[in-house]
DNA sequence: AATTCAATTGCAAACGTTTGCGTAATTTTT
DNA sequence: AAAAATTACGCAAACGTTTGCAATTGAATT
């Protein structure tokens, strides 16, 4: 820090401009091939290292994207990051990563110090608190001053964004169809906090399966979740007491379904015979249960890879917005397929 | 970026120096009350915001952190990330993460970047093969340019250096004394890749703990997996159809625990009464597990919490090395409580 | 009315790097 | 040998901000 070496300590041993220094340093056609030569082996000697800070500054670009995401602690968002990574480390970029919590004050204030250090684009995936509330003034104004902004899962406005996301209500119902298509009559569903955006989602798409089959959504088979396991087992419990047991559950995330399986095996029902079971997010551990549970991947991942894409494309002079919708998969494993046993 | 509004801009605006402007904005105590209230005014509605690339070059402090992790997909190092931000957000500091992927190669081309774009100081938990060969030049090379560094987890030199880490070993020995007083007679070892680091650790707290009751490790109680369900599924078969099976069964980590816990339930031996059974890491999945599995915390969070202490404490200028080792803490649920159902 | 003092503001340098332009030195061409 | 062209380097400005010091203004003191 204080006493890294510059050019200018540099030209001062030399006895020459800095310009020289620099010149030779980026291998400029306008130096002398053995100026050169000296110039760079003493600096690779001392270890220099070009201050980009100060390059930042001239060319207006700080070769940073700041990345704005709700929480970090799970698989989606991780995998994000590394999509992320995957694209722009070899682009050169560095990122800022900023968690907020779903606070909206948070993010707000990281909001202000990207633009702070005027980083290139900003990817965000919003706040629960700024997505509910439609708190986007200070979103509004990042873009207005023409900071690129990418909004990933959570965005607002259909059309004047760039965003990246993945179609959880198609996800739903891809899952709830193949409990439909295994044979479920009674299909249940453990529908996450209210308040979150992917719980809505989640359960829009169960309830357009189910009508498209001209089946209504039954009040006892949807039960409401926290994302905890002492939660996730209640809730199941609840719903293995009731007369007209469920045949089929399809969980909002994967964590709950681990819940779910617990009391299922603890009840005694054969899983998928008895109960078909599917999950969503494909968590690593999802191929790790006791019946290795059924999921729907968010692709995120390529979520966090096309974000990169589409940042690099803009910094490259694309104007006009782009927007993705990735497409979810379905991963069937034994938790739901029901001809496994018997195929085989 | 390119158009964004400079004090300069607004100095010609109101036709005074930009110093004016400058200690308008900073509440220079010498600065007019009026003027100050009209050129803040003017700022904030037009959204005016601190360019900090010039501060960091002008004050040679970036108020960012560099962190250097191998990986991010896993529970510890989100945590560790979750604990570096809770502290350093409200001291106003930026994250720049890495992710190596274990190569050293990568892990010198983002230390690079990260000197280049002056870091206050970096948080480094080594690749695996800078770790394995020793190829600590660029590390070195870093710290001899008085660039704060601090490691986490892996490090070199024993007294030289900052470093936050736990202990695993002593986690491994508390895992294995666990199930030793848990009544385990034979107690088995899923053994981590030979080359990670954590493996080694955790397979010596094992053999240490073994060998303090007076017993030997046995070959073929100790099976080596993989990180993968497959691996640590056809392992935990190995062990169980061996003529002398083990009652516990110490895996390196929770997700082999969950493997181990799959097969075992599906060859109809009860947890913990037939076999016990500890994992590590203490995912947050552990308590979803069908039986709640016991694992061993490695205060992942509490790593980045204090990391990011060092590093405030080095930044306001606390000179010399200071070295944390953190308790890992034995977290007892389902799958080893050998009283538990008893006692209720 | 001359002088001192305090209150504001301006000037310029600094941080590290790049780059267009000018200039000197050297070589090539007429 | 003079003119032109080439080569290699220096100068200075620019990016945006802060800050010590100088300068200006006006008021208060002698």
């Amino acid at each position: 820090m204080g006493n890294s070496v510059s050019i200018k300590d540099i030209a001062r041993k030399f006895k020459c401009a800095p310009s020289t220094i620099s010149r030779a340093l980026n291998d400029h056609p306008m130096i002398n091939v053995e100026t050169r030569k000296t110039i760079q082996e003493y600096a690779s000697r001392i270890g220099y290292q070009k201050n980009t800070i100060s390059l930042s500054l001239l060319n207006k670009c700080s070769m940073t994207l700041g990345v704005i995401i709700p929480s970090i602690s799970h698989f989606h968002e991780t995998s994000i990051v590394e999509g992320m990574e995957a694209v722009l480390q070899p682009a050169g970029y560095l990122l800022n990563i900023c968690v907020t919590n779903e606070s909206q004050a948070l993010e707000k204030e990281y909001l202000d110090r990207l633009v702070a250090n005027r980083v290139d684009a900003i990817c965000i995936s919003l706040s629960q608190e700024t997505f509910d509330f439609g708190l986007n003034a200070h979103i509004d104004q990042a873009i207005r001053r023409s900071l690129p902004i990418i909004f990933m899962d959570r965005f607002y406005h259909e059309s004047d964004v760039d965003r990246v996301i993945t179609d959880d209500f198609k996800g739903a119902f891809m899952a709830t169809e193949h409990l439909i298509q295994m044979g479920c009559q009674r299909i249940a569903h453990l529908h996450g906090p209210k308040g979150i955006t992917v719980s809505q989602q989640r359960f829009k798409g169960y309830e357009a399966c189910l009508k498209k089959y001209g089946r209504a959504v039954e009040q006892e088979l949807v039960k409401q979740v926290m994302f905890s396991p002492e939660s996730a087992e209640e809730a199941t419990k609840n719903l293995l007491d009731q007369a007209a047991k469920p045949d089929g559950i399809f969980a909002v995330n994967d964590e709950v379904g681990f819940g779910a399986m617990k009391v299922i095996q603890e009840r005694n029902y054969k899983i998928p015979e008895d109960i078909a079971l599917v999950g969503f997010d494909d968590i690593p551990l999802a191929a790790f249960a006791p019946i290795a549970l059924s999921s729907v991947s968010r692709q995120s991942k390529k979520i966090g890879e096309q974000s990169a894409h589409l940042f690099l494309s803009k910094v490259n002079g694309f104007l006009g917005h782009q927007q993705f919708t990735l497409e979810p998969e379905l991963v069937i494993r034994e938790s739901s397929q029901r001809n496994h046993f018997s195929k085989i």
